[in-house]
DNA sequence: TTTGTTATTGGAAACCATTTCCATTATAAG
DNA sequence: CTTATAATGGAAATGGTTTCCAATAACAAA
């Protein structure tokens, strides 16, 4: 995993140019932006981090590089069911920071888990040859997200 | 499962009267359409459904009725990343019709399977418990989706 | 470096699923 | 039947995301 801590060209810079799309400070900006940030972020979110340093980036840039880096496959796209979607960077399935997430259906607030990773990927690796011949559905990705009321919530009632 | 053929009054009455919810035409006209489709509908969809039968009711009704279904846990909400949302009928987590979505990221397609429930259920149930235990999250339901490419889209290339 | 091709951009306007408003109507308890 | 109030529908507002298009910038070639 070359480059990672910031000496030498980004290690990102590869797999853009290679896909024929140029690399632009905007679009330096915005995977800066994800690559430091622990968050699940909006694209205003985003715009927001972005907007002191390059006041001229657009909010419809900020889309548009979504858009691409999603369909790289360096971002993923989640919707937590507040109307908005949100991006993290991708570590890949087997990254070091692969993780699922807890939506409260209150608060809407996210807890991201790490903790029974292990198996549940196992599991779904299993799952995944099985359903990818049975449907012969080559699958790239998954999303597990469990619903429930956080701490705080199930406790206001 | 009490009177699920149509015979007698509907299952539902007790739930949503308990609750202190009416039951209006409106409502059961929805409940009957989400009951009878084994699809996931949008509520546009329900409410081309409804019309022909129902033509005084509206759009916004049926926004509301499905919040509160949802809200109810008789109905689910999905998104499967078109930008509409999509509901189904609930049969409950471990209820006969309970299954897991393939969602096609080229062509929108979603294929529902159930082949492999029952291992993920079962490994489901240990991961909600130690994560209710650790986060102190009350959970009440999961989603699971897998993305990629069906037979036709990943063929077409 | 200069040039030419063309991907990318910003900002305003359009889009469109979903919500909100509010006066009217209908449910169901008494 | 009467009454309190939950529910309704249609129009208008909302708000995240896209589209449009002329202007700009990235980068390959010379």
């Amino acid at each position: 995993m070359p480059n990672r801590e910031g000496l030498g060209p980004p290690w990102w810079q590869g797999k853009f140019r290679g896909c024929g799309y140029r690399l632009t400070i905007g679009r330096e900006a915005i995977l800066e932006v994800l690559a430091k940030s622990e968050r699940h972020l909006s694209a205003e979110d985003i715009y927001m981090k972005i907007h002191p340093r390059h006041p001229n980036i657009g909010l419809t840039t900020i889309y548009r590089t979504l858009d691409v880096l999603s369909s790289l496959g360096m971002v993923y796209k989640l919707d937590f069911g507040d109307g908005r979607a949100r991006y993290e960077f991708a570590e890949g399935p087997k990254g070091a920071h692969h993780h699922h997430h807890l939506v409260c259906t209150d608060c809407n607030r996210v807890i991201d888990y790490t903790d029974f990773i292990d198996e549940e990927v196992e599991l779904l690796k299993q799952t995944e040859e099985g359903l990818s011949k049975k449907y012969n559905f080559k699958i790239t990705n998954h999303l597990i997200q469990f619903y429930g009321l956080c701490e705080k919530c199930s406790g206001k009632k």
